[in-house]
RNA sequence: GCCGGUGUAGCUCAAUUGGUAGAGCAACUGACUUGUAAUCAGUAGGUCGCGGGUUCGAGUCCCAUCACCGGCUCCA
């Protein structure tokens, strides 16, 4: 381990290990050492952000490569930010401004309402203020003296953080310039740094995360080190534009929604195939794992609503409608209708795991502001499927649904996170219960050898769950999988089973989907694979190109052969070019393309060109259905 | 629901200080019969999101409303 002397400003020297970061530094001479911290040289020439402590010390501590470092660097971004906000609008009063992966935002209380325009404003202030090359200095204050400070320059927001800390707060403020903010750190050495930024976007905000709050505006915004870097993630964010599942739903001609129905959304021919293809292998995959399915009703009494205690928790999310005089609910979640099917028998714990599937369209009154093409919906379908056990099985059943996930994830080349939630504060249940519950989850977890976050207090009243988050292109994380325990729904609707000792007993249920919402899920393909979907799920999977009119009996004959094979295959006959056909058919992202001429015709063969490959020459046509049947065949490689 | 922005032909977009709506692609018709990402010509297509108002006159200004977009809140 080899160590470095660092020679603090006031003089003191320190010894530390090599490479130690900036937060460990900071913890290692409490308190002191974050200010010193920002007292570095910068070596812009060879790494960025790299810091010295002092100019006898070359101790690297901060990259802008490692998270923390990014962090520091983009903090100080936000920093300069509200400087110029400031500058360009005198009273107005900052909230906060935190760093956040790829960014960083400041939320701002302002009488002027801020446009796009105003951004490009601030963004050449902000620029000048880096040009400035102002130092961050750190300093710090007793408690009291901090909230006079802030108080007199009217930040009410920053005072009421203030307040909100121990009274024997030791606060730290850093400065840049005339600019001054509450800040905990860390920061890089100059706003010099700061070589390229980009403002992105203005928002609303609540303080505070709180609805009940006053809204406050806030800016969006990136920052990087070299240009070169924020050109690149600017790219980034144009190409994930391109792959928008709204964009490519249209284009694709998937799916459809329209303001006679916000919300509700349209499956035209194309997404109807993906959809049906997704149930297909989702059936083969439950199957296999011992599922059996059912179907219950989109709308139920009341007092089914009553019983299962939607209608006291969930009323404003729920559709309703009245029906002789009584009120009917349409169903937000499958779970009261699974809990009927289950009392519908005599059940024995030999029938255990009872595992009972439902792919059910449910529909929820969502804010209208939280649409979002097909990831946030008002009706959508999930793959539910609810699960009756004894306790004693609850580890390895959830070791179960947590392999099918991983499985169904799996095909389609999917990253994922797990979190395990567990007890709130408000919960229903015993402690032995809850206890039982969680280590069952736990340990499955731990079994299976799954990284997952664990957050604690985060679980539903009536039980813990495990979430599954899909990462897509953007890196954005979307809910879809979970399993959750449900310890309150067998109590309310009391299920029983008959044990071995001929007693009637309370069983255990888990509720779990997989996709989550199928909806959302293939959102998520859609820009995940920017369209292009594999051969199994293509809605056409080869498209029929003849070069002349003369040509179209023979791709006719083709487009039987395939057909019949079950390959889905179309013939573009219209009198136009090759050249222009291909270009639809490379649009449309169909797999394959098969041009035929006279060559083909004569030889009976066909030239097949390849969406992903290009041109791909003569083939034999059996060998051509061959590869793709076996391609078809992907959605069950699995069994 | 909240804050901000947007809304013109099926799609992507134009329309100088308010003066009476235009292009490309798509569609349709015709010609061309084509060899691996856009053949040419013509035709048709809009109560400028919906409803009020100001004005001699509104796509352009104001109000209201709906939807969408970026976020917040909430969530599969």
């Amino acid at each position: 381990m080899s160590m470095v002397k660092v020679t603090l400003k006031d003089g003191s020297v320190k010894e530390v290990e090599k490479g130690i970061s900036i937060y460990e530094l900071a913890k290692e001479i409490s308190g002191r050492l974050a200010k010193e911290a920002v007292v570095g040289e910068v070596d812009g020439e060879t790494v960025d952000l790299t810091y010295t402590l002092d100019h006898d010390a070359d101790v690297s501590i901060l990259k802008f490569d490692d998270e923390e470092g990014a962090h520091a660097f983009r903090h100080t971004s936000s920093h300069i930010l509200a400087q110029a906000v400031q500058r360009l609008f005198p009273g107005t009063k900052l909230a906060i401004g935190p760093a956040i992966d790829n960014g960083f935002y400041y939320d701002f209380d302002s009488e002027h309402v801020f446009v796009p325009e105003d951004l490009e404003k601030i963004e050449a202030e902000m620029k000048k203020i880096i040009k400035e090359d102002l130092k961050l200095e750190r300093f710090e204050l007793p408690r009291s003296e901090a909230l006079d400070f802030v108080s007199e320059k009217g930040e009410d927001y920053k005072a009421e953080l203030i307040n909100d800390l121990p009274e024997d707060s030791i606060i730290s403020f850093y400065k840049q310039g005339e600019f001054t903010d509450l800040c905990a750190g860390c920061h890089v050495t100059s706003t010099k740094q700061v070589k390229a930024i980009k403002l992105l976007s203005v928002a609303g905000a609540y303080w505070r995360g709180d609805e009940k709050n006053k809204m406050l505006q806030r800016i969006y915004g990136t920052s990087f080190p070299k240009a070169k870097l924020l050109e690149e993630h600017l790219e980034m964010l144009e190409e994930a534009k391109k792959r928008d599942h709204r964009k490519l739903g249209k284009e694709l001609k998937l799916f459809a929604l329209r303001e006679e129905g916000p919300g509700f959304p349209f499956f035209l021919p194309n997404g109807m195939v993906v959809k049906n293809e997704l149930m297909h292998y989702w059936r083969e995959v439950h199957n296999a794992a011992g599922y059996v399915e059912v179907e219950t009703p989109l709308i139920m009494n009341r007092k089914l609503w009553e019983t299962s205690g939607h209608w006291y928790h969930y009323k404003e999310n729920m559709y309703t409608v009245q029906i002789d005089d009584e009120d009917y609910a349409i169903k937000p979640m499958n779970c009261p209708g699974g809990m009927l099917v289950y009392d519908m028998e005599m059940r024995s714990y030999r029938d255990f795991p009872l595992r009972i599937g439902e792919v059910g369209r449910v529909h929820r009154h969502e804010l209208s502001g939280a649409l979002h093409g097909l990831m946030r919906v008002r009706a959508f379908t999930q793959d539910d499927a609810h699960i009756f056990m004894l306790p004693e099985q609850i580890k390895d059943e959830i070791k179960n649904v947590a392999t099918l996930i991983d499985e169904v994830y799996q095909k389609f080349g999917f990253k994922y996170n797990v979190e395990l939630s567990t007890r709130p504060e408000k919960s229903m249940g015993s402690d032995e219960e809850w206890e039982l519950a969680e280590t069952s989850l736990q340990g499955a977890l731990e079994e299976l050898g799954l990284d997952y976050k664990l957050n604690e207090g985060d679980g539903a009243f009536y039980g813990p769950k495990i979430d599954f988050h899909l990462i897509d292109c953007l890196g954005r994380s979307w809910q879809c999988g979970t399993i959750q325990l449900d310890m309150q729904l067998p109590q309310r609707f009391d299920l029983n089973y008959i044990g071995a000792d001929g007693e009637k007993h309370r069983p255990i249920v888990i509720h779990r989907v997989a996709y989550g919402s199928i909806e959302r899920f293939i959102g998520i393909l859609i820009e995940h694979y920017a369209g292009k979907f594999p051969t199994w799920l293509a809605p056409v999977q080869v498209k029929i190109l003849p070069i002349a009119d003369r040509h179209a009996d023979y791709a006719y004959e083709l487009k039987r052969m395939m057909q019949s094979k079950g390959i889905r295959v179309e013939v573009d006959e219209r009198s136009e070019k090759i050249g222009y056909k291909i270009r639809e058919a490379q649009l449309q992202k169909n797999p394959y393309m098969l041009i035929v001429g006279d060559k083909e015709v004569e030889e009976k063969s066909i030239s097949v060109r390849s969406r992903d490959k290009g041109e791909l020459g003569a083939q034999d046509v059996a060998a051509f259905i061959d590869q793709v049947i076996s391609e078809i065949k992907e959605r069950a490689n699995s069994l």
